[in-house]
DNA sequence: CATGAATGAGTTTTCATTCAT
DNA sequence: AATGAATGAAAACTCATTCAT
C-alpha cells in the first residue's frame, strides 16, 4: 500500500522520536523501512534532509491551519481557543510527529534551522496576535502578552509527552478541558503592580529557543 | 579554583544542554575541560555515569526544596504558588541543568532511567496533591487534577526555554507573572459537563513518558 | 581468487595462531587481509564472532572424520590407533586451525565456549570410549582409561607444536611412530598397584579445562 | 604475611595463567595485589619484567632438580622415570607457573625469550639424552628418540590443564600411572620399517616452538 | 613507601556516505 | 530500482607508563 519512500519516512519519524535524530542511525531507519542502507539513498538525500523534512511538515501542519482559523475567526477569546484545541489535538493526534518539531531544531544546520524556525515564529505569531487583540479589546488581561502566549504554547505542547489514545479521558475531553484552563489563564488580570499588560519589544531569547 | 572533576561536570553540562546527551562526544567534553581524554576518565566512569550523576542533582535540587515547601506551607492555594515559583526560579536560573534533567531521560539506560523517575514522580506528586487539596478545600477549581498538574509544570518548565538575564522581564516580574498565570488558571471551574473534578486513576500516560 | 571474506578468514587464523586472540589487532588483520579496517565489518560480526568461527571450525574438522572412523572401524584397538593418525594428520597439516582451536578457548566468552566445548567433549568421548572397549575386549590394559585418554590425546596434540614439512622425518614416518608408540602405551598393563583399570566417574576437572 | 612485592606476583600469575599475559591488564594486577597502579611499579619494572621473572621461575624449578636427578640417577630407565615423575608432580602442584611457563613464551621479546628458551632446551635436553641414553643401552626401544622425547614432554605437561587437588585419583597415583605409560611408550620398540632408531640430527623445528 | 593525576597511543566498533554493478 | 562492497572519520573507552607530591 504505502510507498517505500514513506515507509522510510515513517521508520525516521519513529525512531527520531524514540531515540532523538542524534540517537538514531540509518542502517535502523534502514532495517525499519526493510530496504538496504543504500537503497535508502535513492529515496533520501542525506540523513538530515529527511530531518528537515519532517520537521517542515511538522511546524506546516500547524501552521496552516492556524493561518485558515486566524483569518476566519474574529473574535480574540474564540480565535485562541480554537488555536489550543487545535494545537492540543494535532499534538495528541500526531505526537511523534509533533514532538520532534519540537525537540529536533538544535540538530539542524543553520541554513535549514533559519527555515523551519520561520514557520515556528510565523506560528506563534498567530497566537500572541490573538491574545494581543484580546487584550485590546479587553476581553483577555495577563499579566504580559509575550509571557502568556509563552506558557499557553508550552502548556498544551506538553500533551504530546503523556497523551495516550487508550488514557481515562477522551481527546474530546482533555481538549476541552485545556480550553477551559487557557480561558481562565487568560483572564487572570493585569500584572500584580498595577502596571498596564506589556506589549512592548519582545523578552530577549537565547538563540535559537524560542518557545516550542 | 575549581577542582579539575568539576570542571569536567561543568563542561559535560554545557555541552549536553547544547547539544544533547547524543550529540556530544567526550572528546569536547575533555577538551572544553582543558584535559586530555584519557585524564577525563580518571574522574569519571562512562559518559552515562557522568549524564546520570547530573540527572539526579537536577531532580534532587528541585525536589529537596519542594518537599521542605510541602511540609511547611499548609494552605494549598500557597503551597502550588510558592512551588510555581520555585519551579520558574530555578528553571530560569539553572536552565541548563533543568532542560537536560527534563529532556535527556531517554538516553539513560533502563535501570539509570528508573532511579531518575523516581525523583521525578516525587516531585510531580507533590505539585499534584497540593492541587487535590485545594480542590478538596474547595480553594482550588480545575477541569482534571492530573491535567491541571501536567498543564502547570509543563507551563513553567518552558521558562527553561526562553529565560535569560538580560531581558526585559526581571526574574522576579516573571516569576510573578507566572504565579498569576497559575493562580487563574487554578479557578478556571470544574468541567464544562458539570461532572466533579476528576482524582480518580491516573491518566495511562505511554511508558516512560510523564510530564517533564 | 580467493574471495575476500575467505581472505580475512585466512589472516585472523595466521595472526591468532602467531599472537594469540588477545595479542591480535583487528587492524593487523584488515590490513594482512588487504582491505580496510571498516570494510574488515561488512564480512565480519565481531572480532569474537572470527575466533568462534575458526573455532568451530576447528574443532568439526576433527570431530567429523572422527565420528565417521568410529562408525566404521569396530576393533578397538584398530580405531584408537586410526584416531592418532588422524589427529597427528590433522595437527600436522593444519597447524595453525589446530593450534587455535586447542589454544584460544579461554577468550571466549561463556556462551559461546559452551558450543566449543561440546564439540570439543564429543570428541574426547571418542577416543576414551574406544579405549575403554579395548580394555574390556582384554585388547588394551592401561592404569587408567581416563588418564591414557588425556595422556594420548596430549601427546598427539604436540605435533601442531613442532612439526614441519621440511624436517627430518616425513609425515607418513611421524605418523607411524606414533601409533606405534600408542600402541606401546595402551598396553602399558594396569595400575603398578594391581587394582583394577577404572572406567569409573571421571577426574573431576578444574572447570573448562578439559584435556585439549 | 606475604610481601607485598611477592603479592603482586602471585596475582600476575594466577591472571596470566586465567586469562594470559596479553589479556591481563597491570590494573587488574594491582587491584588484585591490593595496591596502586602506581604503587606496582615500585615493585616491578614493566609487564613483561613480570612476565620474565615468572617465566624464568617457572623453568628454573623445573630444570633444576631435573640436573639434580641427571647427575645422580644413573640408570636412564629410572632416570626418565624419575623425570617423568618430576614433570608430572610439578605439572600438577604448579599448575598456574607451569601453564605460564608453557604458553607465554611468544609474549616475550626476543632478547627475553632466548634467556627463556636457553631453560627449556637445557631441560629437554636432559629427557632426550636420558632417552638416548637408554637407547643405546638397549633398555629403551622407540621409533625415534626426538619424537619420543617430544610425545613424553607433551603427555606429562598435559596434567596441569585437567589436574585438581579434588579429583577421583592421588596425585601419587597420578604420578604412577603416568610413569608407567612412559616406560611402555619407551619399549614401543624401533620403527616399523626396520630402520634403526634416529639419534641424528634434530627434526627442523619451525621457530620458537620446541616443544613445551 | 605510596598514590592521585595525567597522557599519547592504542583498543574495538559504528558512523554516514559513495559507487560500480 | 536496488544493493553488496567499500571507506575515512569518528565513536567511547582502555592501555601501560610516568611523575610530582
Amino acid at each position: 500500500m504505502v510507498s517505500t519512500g514513506e515507509r522510510v519516512r515513517r521508520a525516521a519519524l519513529r525512531l527520531f522520536y524514540a531515540k532523538g535524530f542524534e540517537g538514531t542511525g540509518i542502517r535502523k531507519i534502514a532495517e525499519q523501512a526493510g530496504i538496504s542502507v543504500a537503497s535508502l539513498y535513492h529515496y533520501v538525500g542525506t540523513k538530515e534532509d529527511l530531518l528537515e523534512q519532517i520537521m517542515l511538515e511538522s511546524m506546516t501542519d500547524l501552521l496552516t491551519p492556524a493561518q485558515a482559523l486566524a483569518g476566519t475567526v474574529s473574535d480574540p477569546g474564540e480565535r485562541i481557543a480554537d488555536l489550543v484545541a487545535l494545537h492540543v489535538q494535532r499534538h495528541a493526534q500526531h505526537r511523534q510527529l509533533c514532538r520532534v518539531g519540537d525537540t529536533e531544531i538544535r540538530s539542524l544546520s543553520p541554513g535549514r534551522r533559519a527555515r523551519v524556525m520561520a514557520l515556528r515564529d510565523a506560528y506563534q505569531a498567530i497566537w500572541e496576535e490573538a491574545i494581543a487583540s484580546g487584550v485590546e479589546a479587553g476581553e483577555i488581561t495577563v499579566p504580559d502578552v509575550k509571557l502568556a502566549t509563552f506558557a499557553l504554547l508550552q502548556m498544551c505542547t506538553g500533551v504530546a509527552h503523556w497523551y495516550t489514545p487508550r488514557g481515562r479521558l477522551s481527546l474530546d475531553e482533555i481538549s476541552a478541558a485545556f480550553v477551559t484552563m487557557a480561558r481562565a489563564l487568560l483572564s487572570s488580570g493585569a500584572r500584580q503592580d498595577g502596571s498596564p499588560p506589556a506589549s512592548g519589544p519582545p523578552l530577549r531569547l537565547q538563540a535559537g529557543a524560542s518557545a516550542p
